[in-house]
DNA sequence: CCGCATCCGAAGCGATACTG
DNA sequence: CAGTATCGCTTCGGATGCGG
């Protein structure tokens, strides 16, 4: 969902992909950008130049997807804090029940 | 998500969300809706019954969700087929280039 | 010089058996 | 019925090496 995300709009290199998702690993990223690409949501495009680039994009499925992800996003990013405050709540209700 | 989907119809018990999603094992259901109602997205309730009786149902959080997680579910039956076609295409191409 | 395959210890999962 | 505790195996993250 972050990598369909980051890629809305245009092209994005793999080392700008790391950058974009914080906390993600090589492999992860690696990982599900070959399923991306296999799933046919994702495109894969390799410069023979130096350095080397390789930059991947959203295929007209993928795009199809993007609205429904942006409203995830946005729902997230709405909610946020709220979420985070009932997280709270009922870490503090599991420790008191423990105590 | 598709917990959030299953229970978009109303309050259902916990051996109905294993059965309405198959495949899921009950440690990764359990988990799961202990994260969501950790998050304020689901609520539980028990029942001092016998045979005891516990109904997850959406809260308002989770239903501000429903919509997203239905487009998504409808996108997917959508492209359900077509996706599986560019997956074999790819397994293909990879095994030819291996061979 | 970037992208990614590979190796290793650690963490997570699914299946099973068991409890209130 | 609705979970929790345990075990074996898969998968993950991080470090390293190498092809293009």
């Amino acid at each position: 969902m972050l990598i369909i995300g980051t890629l809305s709009d245009g092209p994005v290199r793999y080392s700008e992909l790391a950058d974009a998702i914080p906390g993600i690993s090589q492999r992860m990223l690696t990982l599900t950008l070959k399923q991306l690409t296999r799933s046919g949501l994702v495109a894969r495009t390799a410069y023979a130049e130096v350095p080397p680039r390789v930059e991947y994009s959203l295929t007209g499925l993928g795009t199809s997807l993007l609205s429904t992800v942006l409203d995830l996003a946005a729902w997230s990013a709405d909610r946020h804090t709220e979420i985070r405050g009932h997280q709270r709540a009922y870490d503090a209700r599991t420790a008191a029940d423990a105590g």
